[in-house]
Order: structure tokens, then sequence, then C-alpha cells
DNA sequence: GTGAAAGCGCTAACAT
DNA sequence: ATGTTAGCGCTTTCAC
């Protein structure tokens, strides 16, 4: 009741085992028609199926990659980047072993020589968010790096165009009417949140509208709780400085700002306009109104780790940083200034 | 430059292969202390690390256990399953390898061939919501169901409490003090739904409430929008009908209900108190006010199937539903009825 | 067009 | 207390 063997199969259809490794590997076609096809009925009748074991023994190929990341597990909307490296090893029949540190270095370094062990074809390392991160010692050359920077470089490596994506959601406020603008910020510095200010200040800019400071503004640690006090403290700001539309650092933090605004009797859009950040599944579309946002892309970062990892991809440089544009998600959070202030800023264009 | 072997190592300490592998496996202690050091030393110094195929090739044993979801990796909350179930497989010296089928039968007839080739030692089936699934033919026994009810038995699998959650959600609003307590259901019957029910009428009856029709209400699949609605409807009844508290199928639909307060000018809890159920990461919490709810063991269960599919767990049982608890997540959504009600209802137990 | 045999790197039964 | 050796199940070179 074990299972069959090559041997197996080359017993029931009368020929050695090196034809039927032939045979079901596709390899050269100097085998005759027929006997291909012995060799595939007897095949099915035993019920075999090559171990892959013995076969990467041989051929030091396992067709397996290693995914090793910090927290990947327990950030919910981090998941659709294994769903794009999934989806990837799939089309290229490769199978991919998981692990998920928890981001203790022990179990980090062990999960390395353990994925080493097993002899992955190939290794990504993947952050919960974009930051730089050190490289592990260990870590075999090659290694692909997703949603995260390798300190000194030397692999390649996708993160999202973040610079980009807040100069997209800053222009979306412009782009309504909007001139007084500001940008809720997080106090936890990831690099992402320094990027996006630079997109933002570069679409003001750029739209001549001067910038005060007294617009970007921290709110804690990107949960709603704190940036719902940010966002108080912005909509009570003296009439002439108060801001008509928010760009949230992330979609936490812009349902901070919805409840804010719910809290001082504003309604989205008509009194105030928000543009979130992430794309967060089960946040952004369920707000009253849903929140238009600028959407990390996940999936296709995953995607194209994965395509990388297996050498499929032709932009995988050993050494190069692959940013991935983040596109802006209509929804309804976002309309023209109210009319008092609208008038104003219409004058410019009219 | 290619990997050492283990003769490397023996060659290298002076003994045998044997030798080496006695000492690097922790087998007997026939080996002399002095030997196992040299071994040891060796072994360091030509960094050495068995290879987990060869290993896995002649003990039959790969130390991997195959995880296969419907679409786990992109429910945003289920990554606390994979987080649970990888956990115990690191605890356990097992690396975990992931299939994601994205509900795709043909991929999991695939995946679940593959899994088989690469003679993962366990296997678990893992859905993302709680349902009864149809077993796909190839799958070896033992496999352990997470999240999911094997149609016909034959399995070990674990599911959340559902009944007795719906159980609690419902106490936590009766001792409150409420009496009209409504449930926001979804429309898409998954068996949760009627689970969930069933220990929503259990509590009303055991409290001597009357169970009212008008207060079961179906607000669409389980989206904030459909909920809104149907919590409207709600809130919308007659004075003398009107619940006091809402316990909603899930936190989203809680979220639909906290919408619908807003629109119709309601506080929560001091007008309306609200339940949920999941205590969705980056939803429930993130509320104004922050929601209670009840929670979806979701890292628990991924931990039990993992170790029930490692054999190192007694209450395992080959053919046997492990129902777990769903504890309350107490916050800030429920209050007593508004003062007018409650002075009703406390005369009774008074 | 097909087969024999070596060997991938290990473990473990059997010798010594 | 330590060594020899036969496989685990496959791929692949080389011979016929």
């Amino acid at each position: 009741m074990s299972r069959p063997r090559i041997s197996d199969v080359a017993a029931a259809a009368g020929v050695s085992v090196t034809t039927v490794s032939l045979v079901l590997n596709d390899v050269e076609s100097r085998i005759s028609e027929s006997t291909r096809r012995r060799v595939r009925e007897a095949a099915d009748a035993v019920g075999y199926a090559p171990s892959s074991v013995a076969r990467s023994l041989r051929t030091r190929q396992t067709r397996t990659v290693g995914l090793i990341s910090d927290r990947i597990a327990t950030t919910p909307f981090a998941g659709r980047m294994l769903a794009g490296a999934q989806d990837a090893a799939r089309e290229n029949d490769h199978l991919v072993i998981f692990v998920d540190t928890g981001g203790d270095d022990e179990v980090e370094r062990d999960a390395i020589a353990a994925l080493r062990a097993q002899q992955v074809d190939a290794m990504i390392y993947a952050s919960m968010w974009h930051r730089v991160v050190e490289v592990p010692a260990s870590l075999p050359a090659g290694t692909v790096f997703l949603d995260c920077r390798p300190e000194h470089g030397g692999f390649p490596s996708v993160v999202p165009a973040d610079r980009e994506g807040g100069y997209a959601a800053t222009r979306v406020l412009i782009e309504a009417g909007h001139r007084r603008i500001a940008y809720l910020d997080t106090s936890d510095g990831p690099i992402a949140s320094f990027l996006r200010l630079e997109g933002y200040h570069e679409a003001l800019t750029e739209a001549g509208i001067p910038i005060d400071p007294a617009l970007h503004i921290r709110g804690g640690e990107s949960t709603a709780q704190g940036a719902r006090e940010a966002a108080e403290r912005l909509l009570d700001l003296p009439e002439a400085q108060r801001p008509t539309g928010i760009f949230a650092f992330n979609d936490r933090m812009a349902v901070g700002v919805y409840n804010a605004a719910h809290r001082r009797g504003l309604r989205i859009p008509d009194d105030l306009s928000v543009v979130g950040y992430d794309d967060q599944l089960l946040v952004a579309a369920e707000q009253d109104p849903p929140l238009t946002t600028v959407a990390l892309p996940h999936y296709e970062m995953g995607r194209w780790a994965m395509e990388v990892a297996l050498g499929v991809r032709a932009d995988g440089d050993s050494d190069a940083t692959h940013r991935m544009e983040c596109p802006v998600i209509r929804r309804d959070s976002v309309g023209p200034p109210p009319a008092h202030v609208a008038k104003q800023s219409r004058r410019r264009t009219t």
C-alpha cells in the first residue's frame, strides 16, 4: 500500500526506468510513440506520481521558494502580497514555504537556516510596511526584498512609489478646487511618511499653493484615535486657516478624520474632503461615504517579487529598487470645497 | 564552493560518516565525549548544515506540513489562523508550505497533488469562514479541517463556537438592561448566521424576553452598506418596538449600524447599544466609540489545527469537530438602554 | 530506440 | 566505541 515508484511503472510497462523517466519528463522524442503511450497508461494504472524529494536530491532543484516575513500574517492588508507571490509561484510550478517570524531575530535566523537546508530555489524577504531593513547575515544572494529595501543595497527590491502616491493624493484635492489642504501625518516616522509628505509639498508648490506648516500635523501612531484628536485640532483652526481638504497618511487615520468630522457636525464631502492611503480592505470602501484613497499595490508587489526571484522577469536587477505605482481609488469622500470658500478659489481660475 | 556534505565533516574530524550522523543527530550516547566535540568543531569549521532533502528521502519524513486554503491570503482577519498554525509548526520544527487556491477547484487539485508529491508530513485544509466543505477526493487521511467541517465527517476539524458566541453577544446586551434586542443578520446564509441566531434566541428565551420576529432582520451581504439600510429600518420602527440594542452578525455590519445611528442623530452607546462579531483587526477597535464584539479565535484555531496535524495534541480525534470558544471583547459600544426605556426594565428586576 | 548503472546526501542496520 | 555499506527514488550519462 506504499506509494508506487518509478520502477513499478517500468515493470508494469515492460520497459526500463530510464524510459519511464524520459517519457514522463518529456525529454527528447526518440522514444517511440507506442512506448510512450504504454508508459503513460502504466503510470496511470498504478497511480504513479514522482517523488519530489527524490527528484530534488538528484536535480538539486526543489521547485520551492522561501517567503520569510516579519509579520505579514497578522497585518490585514499584507495578505495580498502573499496572494500575489502565491499566484506567480503557482504559474511557474513552484510551491511557497512561508515563515512569519513575528519580528523575532532568532526565529528569523533559524528560519533562514531551515529554508537553506530545504534547498529552496529562491527566497523573498518581506516586510509588512515599507522600510529599510538590515540584511540578515545568512540571506542567500539574489534574495528579493518585498515592501522593504536592504540597507546597503545588493539585492533586488520592490516598494510602493510613496512620493508619487502622496503627490497623486494631493492632486485629487487640488483638482477638486481645494487650496487649503492639510497633511495628517503619522508620528511613527516610517519612510512612507516622509515620501508622501514630499509628494504633498510638490503638488502644492506646483499648483502655486503656499506651504502652510500649520497644515502639516502629526496624529500619533497612525490609529483612528490619535488621528481623530489631531483632526479636531485642524478643524478648530480659525475659519480662514482651516483646511477644506485633508490628506491622511493612511486609511486608519482617515477614519479618525471621519470621526472628528462627525463630532464637529461636518459632513463629508460637503463640508470637508478627505483622501486616505492604503486602500485597506474592509476599511476604505466601507466608510460612509466610501473613502477616496491611494492603493498600495500589494498584490502586484508580491507578484513582482516572486517573478524576479524565479528569474522569469527581466526588470529585476540584482541591485535596483523597483518603485511600484500606487493608483488613486476614487470613491465619494472628495468634493468641491464649501461654497463660500469655493467661490474664492474659483475666482482664480475664471 | 558547493555546500559541504557529511563526508566532508567526517574527513575533517577524522571519523566515519556514521559517527558524524550519530553525534549531529544526538542519537545514542555511545560516542565518546571527545569524539563528539571533534565532530561538532569540524562541522562548524566547514560550515556544515545537513541537507533536508537527502534526509527526507532517507527517513520519509520531510518536516513540512501543507496548508491549503481557499482564500485566506486575501481575507484580512484570516491571517491570524496562519500565524497560529505557523507558530505551532515552528515550535515543533516544521515548515509550512502554504497554498492559497483562490477557491479554484482545479488549482486545489493540483495543489493537493503537489503537496503529496512533496511528501508533506501532514496537511491542513482551511477555509476563510466557517462552513461545511466537500472533501476533495485526493486529500490524505488525517488532514485537519480548519474553520470548516468536512461534509461527511471522517476528519478532525476545528470551528468557532458560533452558537455560544451568539448567546454571549446577546447576554452582553441583556445584562446591560436591554429588552428590545435586534439581531441584524446577513443574507448570505453561512452556518454561522444560523448558529448565532440560535444563541440569540436561547439568551432571549432564557431571560424571559419574548422573541419578536420584527427584530430579526437581514441586511444584505454582510457589508456596512447593506447593514446600514437594514439598521435604518430598525431605527424607524415605532417607538415602542424600536430596539435599544443591536447585535450585528459581524463587525462590518456593526459599522453599518454606526452609520445608521449617525444618520439618525443617535449616539452610541447612549441612545443605542451595539455588539459585533469577529473582532476584526483595524475595524472593531477603531470605531468611535470602540466596538464591543465577540472575537473569532483565529489564532487559536490555527494553532489547534497544526498541533493536531502534527500529532502533538490529545484532543484531536480523527472524527470530531472541536468547537472553540469565542470570547467577548468588551469595549464602549454597550451601555444601559436610554432612560425612559431603562426605567421600565429596571422595574422588573427590583 | 532503449537499458545499465552511477550517484544526489543522508540514515541505520549490521559489523567489528 | 566506531566503521562499512545498502538503500531512499529519482535523473542522466553512456553504452548498446
